[in-house]
DNA sequence: CCTACCGATCGGTAGG
DNA sequence: CCTACCGATCGGTAGG
């Protein structure tokens, strides 16, 4: 029954990259060692390669799935009917959604990506270099129409996206205000400064 | 003639540090071993030892240094008879200065503190905490006085700060800006939409 | 999923 | 500043 065999090991396989994403996040990928990974999964560290190749292949999984859902989502957005404002919002919606829902492996494939080995290094940085570039389009677009200020975009790009992934700090913060006040005063910020 | 020893030392410490940074910075902390540092300086691991006591002492100075030239800065910022709008531009200037002139550092005290040891790690989270506090309590005296939007003055600290520290993907970058040009943008961008 | 274990590498020390 | 070396820990494998 590989179907079922294959099910299995795919839920144990998601739980030990689940409890992974929680530990590189809090120490790095380099810091967190298996048997660290073992004992929060609650098993020995040899038997974690039963479900997983390699450590690397952990990071390779986190930094992936996080680049992908992004890009699938500003695929969306690219071929849709709004202004560039409204685009640039909705992407920078999605990014604060992410972060709030699981920003543990957002973080983790924004912060520990430069441990990836080769060949899963050079196609990472390609698919971010894209991807900032396909941001930076629509900011331009909304300067050729007047509706943004006339700034460098990469600056913008660079802005956003690192502004965005400040929310760390925020999500362990004790004096919280809620998920919804967070977004609207980053969009005030971040997007309010480039209107003309 | 200990004066003269101390220079000596002092000197080719702080060529360790430096290399150190550089490494810190590509590699990360936990990733860079003494004998990767030890390569780059041009001695056997062994030898570091004359010149520092350990590699977590390295991590200290460059958290700590960094971390005192910001306040210190900040500190004279306050005192100042600027406006709200005014100091937060004198504050952003001086980060983005420091992140161009001394990147390597300032990122490594950015990104590599969580690897500070106690008291080390409690000292540097309660120095920038309070950081961020002072700074949104001039964001505070801005609303105060109508020179700036109502926000959530900690959203904005953390989209400034975060946003400044993104600069090292420009400074890697191929098509460039100049320093002053990306420094106006950010300004822009960043203060522009927080006023009434 | 475990016990037992491998070679490699780690931060650091002794002694000169 | 070097050679020689320490105990600890690393990612991962063999075999059951």
């Amino acid at each position: 029954m590989p179907a079922i065999k294959t099910q299995r090991n795919g839920s144990k396989k998601q739980v030990i990259i689940g409890k992974a994403a929680r530990l590189f996040r809090e120490k790095g990928f380099a810091a967190t060692s298996m048997r660290d990974l073992a004992e929060e999964v609650g098993v020995e560290a040899a038997s974690l390669y039963n479900h997983i190749q390699s450590k690397a292949e952990i990071l390779q999984d986190i930094c992936f799935r996080t680049a992908n859902l992004l890009t699938s989502h500003l695929e969306k957005i690219e071929h849709s009917q709004q202004t560039a404002i409204e685009k640039i919002k909705a992407i920078l919606s999605f990014h604060i959604q992410q972060m709030l829902n699981n920003y543990e492996e957002v973080q983790v494939a924004d912060r520990e990506w430069r441990h990836l080995t080769e060949p899963y290094l050079s196609n990472f940085k390609t698919q971010r270099r894209a991807y900032r570039q396909r941001l930076a389009n629509i900011i331009e677009e909304g300067i050729r129409k007047r509706h943004i200020k006339p700034i460098d975009t990469s600056t913008a790009v660079l802005i956003m996206l690192h502004a965005v992934s400040g929310i760390e700090s925020w999500h362990r913060s004790t004096e919280r205000i809620s998920a919804e006040q967070l977004e609207d005063n980053m969009l005030i910020i971040l997007v309010e400064g480039l209107k003309i």
